[in-house]
DNA sequence: CAGCATCCCGGGCGATACTG
DNA sequence: CAGTATCGCCCGGGATGCTG
């Protein structure tokens, strides 16, 4: 077993850690983890704050996370129920890299429109 | 840590960012602008080390990239062809942040999959 | 060798209705 | 309020074959 050097590459087909970046890659993980990283919150501020989202959606990303360990699941005995979603430590550590690539698409969205329009004029 | 947002949020989804981040949280991209990120590369080359990709969305994904501006694509008149893709100053500035998602996903896989053996046995 | 044309399938994603 | 249960669409993306 190797001891200190990670001997994966995502870029081989059937190294595991695709399946993790499949999982970062999807439509709203980055989003929901940018969220969290803002602290604990409910289902339903998350629902709104991830506008457009459905609640379907929105329960099978989060459960999701949860399975990977990224995220915790607090259930509040109360009525009408309160749940309460929080990164872990392990969900931490990726939301650096998750709120970069959100800043980026911020950042650069009006340079990528302005080349899109430009390959789309030939 | 600061407060400062930029005047677009990816979290409306009115915000034309969300394209850009939709361009980004894709399967291959991520591994494509990483691999692009160690230099100027051809097809082929980036067909082999994107182990799996078929060509018809390795030409898409290719497309996508150059339509926003990301890469360049040159092509020499030769017989065979050759075309090489290159990332461009604003591709560069996507890869830190990409590459660190293609690294956090090789570094932290085990403790991933750890995670989802112990949810799945419940 | 690069990449387009076709065909095709699975599932990501969403809308709606319902429940504890 | 926070989910489940259904249903169905759309399209990502894979396989194959062909062209310049």
């Amino acid at each position: 077993m190797s001891q200190t050097m990670p001997d994966f590459s995502v870029l081989a087909s059937t190294c595991p850690s695709r399946t993790s970046l499949a999982r970062i890659a999807n439509k709203w993980t980055a989003m929901v983890v940018s969220v969290l990283g803002g602290g604990r919150t409910r289902f339903g501020d998350l629902k709104v704050q991830l506008d457009g989202i459905s609640g379907k959606v929105l329960t099978e990303t989060l459960r999701d996370l949860e399975r990977d360990g990224l995220i915790t699941r607090h259930v509040h005995a109360e009525v009408p129920p309160r749940v309460e979603y929080e990164l872990t430590a392990l969900g931490r550590t990726l939301y650096d890299p998750l709120f970069a690539l959100c800043r980026w698409a911020e950042e650069h969205i009006a340079e990528v429109l302005t080349h899109r329009e430009a390959y789309d004029a030939r």
